[in-house]
DNA sequence: CGAATACTTGAGTGGGGTCAACGCAAGTGG
DNA sequence: CCACTTGCGTTGACCCCACTCAAGTATTCG
């Protein structure tokens, strides 16, 4: 049930396969979610933890106007209020992009295991200060990288992401996140993200149309957005960093 | 010694007296960082957490063509490398922005204590959160605010947490942040941010030369700044809670 | 008292924003 | 099966916020 965790975690965080399965078995309360709608909201003091297991979903922040800034995608495996228990109160909302499922974990459970399982404890720190990595790499797209850069940054980080737990198929992957959200992320207009993926479409180094994201050119796709995946502290080597086993066609 | 760092945790987590004195008398060595010097540089993995004692740093990251994003300020009480010894290597660098003091402290001490006092170990992780939260509140502020109000904004953030270290002399401070780094943590130009602040100033809101910054309205700065410090997670009815201090004559 | 370093100011420009249609596919309901 | 709606993507016209370039004027400091 809860595998897509364990793969997650794994990732990150060299574990055992005796932890691993323990993760895979987490009791969870399964949760659906409707498109667009809050799994928490700003202000509230969420109870339980929350695992995503299908569906994309993102926190995000209002501001006056009704404008949104969009601060991290949640994929499959992420999980989303560890820090609450000790934050108490949310600082921004958490909404599904899709329908999605998720699982909730009471705290105690949490509690229970981290104290049980060190080394389970420590992946789950170690997801937090990558997620806070991950927030810092934004923070730089959104102050110094031009729009068109900062959106393909913002594809290559997804990428790695979805192949780190095994939800791309190729070099081709679902995306569910429509330019709307795409530019509630990047800090851009809508109208500018839809003629900056046309750039990048221009160009060959993708294509994104109805949920379907196909990079053509990873490596152009890389220069394009100066990305370096350093920055998400995946285990050294493990299959999934820099999407490599996307490359193993016939290349060095 | 470390009184700065007690003084700082209190403020986000409710410390016992005992353990604020512990804090107090951490062995920790000393050193001295040139203004502009490094503490920290990309990639580096570092065996010692640094807390500041004197002056201010940041953290910041460097994009293609020696643009700079400087992704977080680090004041006095502020715990840099608490992450590293769990993420390693450094995605990000940390200089000092004056000439700074800073206490080492290895990684040993720190796990004794937080194995010893889990209070303890609680504020340290709190204090990783709260930073993660204050870097989504930059991102909402880069992504969807003007540059009169993203100034504002970082002002009000810098003005409460310099109070809650006991750093502000009424509604003014000592804040050595050349408008270069300003414009560097707000990703915007130095001309930019040189025009912005001219405009502050004759709001009358605020007053910043030569590294004094006086608030000479603080309700209409924060007004201006959108700035609501809930994303902050002080403890509540602390002293240090929204500048309260600071607009009460007296004081109790 | 030079030589940096930081701050200002002006002029011109462009990246990206706004506004307003329009196209198109996928419901939905009668 | 068709009219209506709703959500998303696309396009064009116009404009402004913030950038760049360039040349100043304080400050600070060895």
């Amino acid at each position: 049930m809860t595998s897509i965790l364990a793969r997650k975690l794994g990732q990150i965080f060299p574990l055992t396969d005796a932890e691993l399965r323990l993760l895979e078995q987490l009791p969870v309360t399964i949760k659906t979610l409707a498109p667009r709608e809050d799994l928490v909201k700003d202000g509230d003091r969420p109870a339980t933890c929350t695992v995503v297991l299908e569906g994309f979903a993102c926190r995000y922040k209002m501001v006056p106007e009704g404008r949104r800034q969009i601060v991290s995608f949640l994929i499959p495996g992420d999980i989303c209020d560890l820090q609450c228990f000790i934050l108490e109160k949310m600082d921004h909302a958490i909404g599904a992009l899709e329908a999605c499922k998720v699982g909730l974990i009471p705290h105690t459970v949490v509690r229970d295991i981290t104290e049980k399982y060190p080394r389970i404890g420590r992946a789950f720190w170690k997801d937090t200060l990558v997620e806070a990595a991950i927030s810092r790499e934004w923070l730089t797209s959104l102050g110094r990288r031009s729009a068109y850069v900062r959106i393909a940054h913002l594809l290559c980080e997804v990428m790695v992401r979805l192949n780190s737990v095994g939800l791309t198929q190729g070099r081709s992957c679902h995306l569910p996140i429509t330019q709307a959200d795409l530019s509630d992320a990047t800090g851009l207009s809508v109208v500018h993200v839809n003629r900056t993926l046309q750039q990048l479409r221009g160009q060959d180094l993708i294509d994104l149309k109805g949920n379907v994201l196909i990079v053509h050119d990873w490596e152009r796709l890389k220069e394009a957005g100066e990305f370096d995946p350093a920055y998400m502290h995946l285990v050294p080597d493990s299959p999934s960093e820099d999407l490599r086993p996307l490359r193993t066609g016939g290349e060095s």
